[in-house]
DNA sequence: TTAAGTGCAAATTATTTGCAGTAAG
DNA sequence: CTTACTGCAAATAATTTGCACTTAA
């Protein structure tokens, strides 16, 4: 809480270059400025394309729109990221790649994970012959009454 | 199920102005042919915007893509339709409007009903203070393995 | 008659891509 | 060195819109 901001960007590259290579990919500049918004302090997030790329941009560092797109399909195709559809014009991508259900909050148009463990799913429609199971999108969408 | 042709049509035609009309809907040529192609047959359908347009088309219809789009919207919002997002690229409309699970085959792009009886949700995460929620979309994405 | 609905073509928006240059291993 | 990555600008693709015309009520 108290650490100062040498050491949180220092851990924050750290995790950014662990989360990369282990992933097998290149630790270039811009994807490193990219990963240490998207998990340096250790927190889920959920991001559009746009979102990161103005962080990016806010926090001076030189990244182009198109490398943000190219650079989150490839931590998708690495399962660093799971991309999360709610909007359809519009993808966002999750942090936490596992199965767990989502708060869409239809005022904000913002994504944020939902408390896992108070869903309770006790019996799931069997996949058909010859498929199985891939994911389980769970979308609780919220509305703030008038 | 040995019904004939015109009977069908006829069927068809009456259950579309219905489902119109209910909902304060002009009920147009191309309205009407649509909706004919949605809920002629009283069965569940899920389409894209492109999809029907090609129906319509097949049917011998005169009817344009902005107008499928516009109408699509226009039943969504009369609550005649639902729109349910899987795949960022593209919408599909529900013609059944309550809460129910989704398959979506992810190798046809297909999006279908699941058993909604085979789906029991014990407890769902409760909706944060001052909101309410408006909808659950739970959807089975099914993978034919390899 | 008149407000709602339609068609067309042009506009918008999110995302992808071709390709020439740059950088990581 | 050599292959992957990046940036830019142009291409795509789904959807929306402006506006003149048509039609249901």
């Amino acid at each position: 809480m108290s650490r100062d901001f040498a050491t949180q960007t220092h851990l924050a590259h750290t995790r950014a270059t662990d989360w990369l290579t282990a992933a097998g990919l290149r630790p270039t500049r811009q994807r490193l400025a990219l990963a240490a918004l998207l998990v340096g302090d250790g927190q889920d997030r959920h991001v559009t394309a746009e979102k990161l790329f103005v962080a990016a941009q806010h926090g001076g560092e030189k990244v182009s729109l198109a490398t943000v797109y190219n650079t989150l399909r490839a931590f998708c195709d690495a399962g660093l990221l799971t991309e999360i559809t709610v909007d359809a014009s519009r993808s966002y991508f999750d942090t936490r790649t596992d199965d767990h259900p989502h708060f869409f909050w239809e005022d904000t148009q913002v994504l944020t994970d939902a408390p896992s463990d108070q869903l309770e799913i006790l019996r799931l429609p069997e996949a058909p012959d010859g498929c199985e199971i891939a994911r389980v999108d769970v979308v609780i969408r919220l509305r703030r009454p008038a």
